[in-house]
DNA sequence: GTCTATAATGCGATAGAC
DNA sequence: GTCTATCGCATTATAGAC
């Protein structure tokens, strides 16, 4: 305990500034989160930031590079178990899930697009663009994997999205009840029927798939 | 064509605002919008924005209950024609897609919550949750009306927030994707499936209904 | 109602001691 | 790496002539 490993006191610093920046920013959004909020919430000078990152928008691309990957490594990979489309659907939205609610911050950082593009560079920019770009090569992977779609790119695509825009739009909701969560019980019944509209769900369940209300009661 | 009928100078000037303030803020968001880029933009000088909304936040407030207003005006009504639910069903997303189509800063204004909770007052706060409400109200009772949930409040409570998070994940996408519109032919099959899975499709039409792929070609 | 001019404040960013 | 102090600038908002 001598004080302090000296060569951590940097990391700790930077990682306690993006910490509060990050909270800060996807609460406000860039534009409204300021330096001073930053250093005054985190305690260091203003100066220390500007030592770390370079510029607001340095800030605000480490923010985003690091939830990006926090995000990435807590959803479930491409290859979920499972014997069939049902229960490997079951599996990965629970962990979809799940991950949506430790990462809350992870997607509502990248709501700032639309304040971003005003006033932060062309690297915060293209970050984000990169955050998202990564995101639904995630969702593409991990869906088509779920119901076997190797052959239907485009049907893999149409389902990717669909989730995507129901993630974004939860995380829209946060800002009216904060306790809101992705909503897996209507996403999958959709995501089912989505698939079968499309004529892609091998092992026939057209409507119902092992939901608890086919459960013997 | 007298110069200008005079009195209606300052409710032109005050229209001028209130679609440059829109654009900007729908763009931008609240903070990154400044007073001097809506005056540089619809030429009045500052003290005229001043003159007319008092602050930053009273020219926000009108925006949105401008949008709000002209938004749920456009938006159809609860009684959709339509002898069963499947054509009620498309009359609805029809007309619900035209009218995002038509106005689509109306929902993009509402992501700004984030933003304008920190620098903005109390009742611009206010006004933002107003329009979230109206517009939650107005889904319950279409979708309501459209798949006949009288007895199932509970039910047009989830479609109605499920159309909304696609609505809001909509507008989320548009930052990234410009000519992004709701995807109502996804959300169609959802909204089917979902009140298939809770039993309340009287007209029986558990998977398919009247889509396309039916139609014989 | 619209204009010019300006006050008061907070912003992002930097300098330099330690 | 962290601190104090500060520069230059944009911001919201106001005063007062017209």
């Amino acid at each position: 305990m001598t004080q302090a490993p000296a060569q951590d006191r940097g990391a700790r610093s930077r990682d306690a500034i993006l910490d509060t920046a990050g909270e800060l920013m996807a609460r406000y959004g860039y534009a409204a989160t300021s330096i001073s909020m930053i250093s005054a919430e985190c305690g260091l000078p203003a100066s220390s930031l500007y030592w770390h990152f370079g510029s607001k928008d340095g800030i605000y691309v480490a923010v985003l590079e690091r939830a990006r990957t926090t995000l990435l490594a807590a959803l479930p990979p491409a290859e979920v178990p499972g014997a069939d489309v049902a229960q490997r659907l079951d599996v990965f939205l629970a962990e979809v899930e799940a991950a949506f609610q430790r990462h809350p911050r992870g997607v509502k950082l990248l709501l700032g697009l639309g304040t971003v593009q005003q006033d932060a560079g062309a690297a915060a920019v293209a970050e984000v663009h990169h955050y998202r770009d990564a995101l639904l090569t995630w969702a593409r992977d991990a869906l088509s994997a779920v119901f076997g779609l190797r052959d239907h790119p485009e049907v893999a695509d149409e389902l990717a999205r669909f989730t995507l825009r129901m993630a974004g739009g939860t995380a829209v909701a946060r800002w009216f009840e904060p306790d809101a969560v992705l909503e897996t019980g209507p996403l999958r019944v959709a995501l089912l029927a989505l698939a079968a509209h499309h004529g892609v769900l091998v092992r026939g369940t057209p409507g119902e798939t092992g939901e608890g209300r086919r459960v013997p009661g």
